[in-house]
DNA sequence: CTCCGTTGGGCAATCGATTTCCGATATCCG
DNA sequence: CGGATATCGGAAATCGATTGCCCAACGGAG
């Protein structure tokens, strides 16, 4: 099973002392700084460092010090495409503290996430960052990882007891809500995603709560389920059979809009010139969309989130703010 | 620096062997299998294992066995929507193989590239996939890492001396070419992106081969450079004042189409219905964007690269074929 | 019944760094 | 100048598993 191949051994802590004359003690502590050292034997060591390129063995190193210097990272779909924006800013984030991230995919499957977490911990990660897949369901796997480990969740939350670092959904919706109002429309509906993930749900909940407050007389125009790309042109179409007078559809993420702005071209072609769809995410999918969306503030929230887990920060700042882009799936025409 | 965070300590394989009245040498042959195991002993093994819920420690089995059951994942740029796929397909096959992945984001700059490599040269990779981001200046720093660890490049090529697994572009151009034409396009070009990716120059270079092939007396329609999303518009309108009879844009990937669309939809409604756009390595763009693509079979492509690890395949298999997926983008309407 | 071979358990070395402890100088002060 | 105190280098323990080697017990063959 291993393969046989013999790559050229790399030089040891021993072997840089040998060659400088000096202890493998003193090596190291040259090479980490831990304790002051002469500076003509710091010397000494050093030339012989880079005489025989030598680079510590991390997992020597690991197990003398349990730690890894690793971070693992769980998410629940990269092909969700707001994932690779948290990995890229998560990624960002940790490097800065000369961490590696470990990646888990766990395919939006709580059994998968759950071994994902025993698999980071048997690797000793010092860190688990989740974004946890089912707002319940993943609840327990969480809570028992957190004995061992590190655990911050990141971006989505199952357990609040635990660490988070989130962006204030509710904020996002409202933005998108007094943009649409001020550019004219009225009669504005909101189709969901995945209820079980918890920002899709607090999406969901803010536009209910928004539309009640804008026109008590009326029930929020809401279409809720899991509705990714290919059936949310069929949603969009019932939406609309079912309130006609609908001016703008805001969905719950930028892939459920690009199937809602299929349609909505339609409509505008029928002579509906004003017609608008809003994303959520501001992904790749929304700038090749031309869809306006909300950009998360993916950087400050990698940021927090290893605040969380170095303890600089405190466990529940307050939710960092999302702003608005604003593109052609909202323009007048 | 270090948190101060008093996590419960875990039991060691001595605390196992302690408890089930053995050594720790027979504890780890019965949990690895390494040797055979009296059937009693090897009970009581497990028991005290599982009372104690004891496992292993990862750090110090890698020490021993110079394993880290770890690939390192070295990609380009994880904001392209083809990467999180590439990634997606390499976790599954590696996960097989009971493989973790350290991913690294080099976002296209050869020396963070170099840099990633080090890295995980330094974490004692097993092996290190990557897609070079550069098809020359990654060369160097990939054939000095291969002399430390086993190298496999993935989808892009930069040193075709090292062991590689990739796709045939060249056939998944000529499978958008055939449906082009089979559709009744006749006049066709071509919008490359970055030409430093070799993936990238290897479209462009099959889609001049195909054209001068198909209509030798007529130079091909081609603009080379880097049109990401934003850019690939504005390039489509010069396109078309350069060839006005334009009756179809390939494009060197998802993204530069989903640019090319929006201008090919104004086209459309200006009375040129037969306009025909495809995108390339169908991502979540070309999905909600309704482009015609090619899809990459990724999930091939990473299990050879693990075979190409593992030993298994021979340096150089036949490149795996691409498949087309028609959607709207090439309809006739 | 003796001898040899096999099976299976344990001791101790090992992987490669870090770190504790110790001792030898060097420094400082009264 | 003697003694207390830093300072700094080295020997050896340590992290937690795996594994080479030894040896006891057992079974089968002669």
């Amino acid at each position: 099973m291993p393969k046989p191949v013999a790559r050229d051994q790399r030089p040891t802590i021993q072997d840089v002392a040998a060659l400088a004359g000096l202890s493998p003690s003193t090596v190291s502590r040259v090479l980490s700084g831990a304790r002051p050292v002469g500076p003509d034997i710091a010397e000494r060591v050093r030339q012989a460092a880079d005489a025989l390129s030598f680079r510590p063995n991390t997992v020597a190193r690991s197990l003398r010090t349990q730690q890894t210097s690793t971070v693992g990272l769980v998410i629940p779909d990269i092909i969700n495409p707001f994932f690779p924006l948290l990995v890229q800013a998560v990624e960002r984030a940790t490097r800065e503290h000369d961490l590696s991230v470990l990646l888990v995919d766990c395919g939006n499957e709580p059994e998968r996430e759950t071994s994902a977490l025993d698999l980071l911990l048997d690797r000793r990660v010092d860190a688990i960052f989740i974004s946890p897949c089912h707002s319940t369901a993943s609840a327990p796997a969480l809570r028992s990882a957190s004995r061992r480990a590190r655990i911050v969740q990141i971006d989505r939350v199952a357990d609040d007891q635990l660490p988070f670092a989130i962006v204030d959904q509710g904020h996002g919706i409202q933005l998108l809500l007094e943009h649409l109002t001020a550019t004219g429309r009225q009669h504005i509906a909101f189709i969901g995603s995945d209820p079980s993930a918890s920002t899709s749900s607090l999406r969901a909940d803010a536009f209910e709560r928004f539309s009640v407050a804008q026109n008590p007389r009326q029930s929020p125009r809401v279409m809720t389920g899991d509705f990714s790309g290919a059936s949310s042109a069929s949603i969009t179409r019932s939406l609309l059979e079912q309130w006609p007078d609908t001016e703008a559809i805001v969905c719950a993420n930028d892939v459920i809009a690009a199937g809602a702005l299929l349609v909505a071209r339609e409509r505008r072609l029928e002579g509906l010139p004003g017609f608008a769809v809003t994303g959520f995410d501001n992904t790749m999918v929304a700038e090749t969309g031309d869809l306006t969306s909300v950009q998360q503030p993916l950087s400050e929230l990698a940021n927090r989130a290893v605040d969380l887990f170095l303890g600089v920060a405190a466990t529940e700042p307050p939710p960092l703010l999302p702003t608005l882009v604003v593109r052609g799936s909202t323009g007048p025409r």
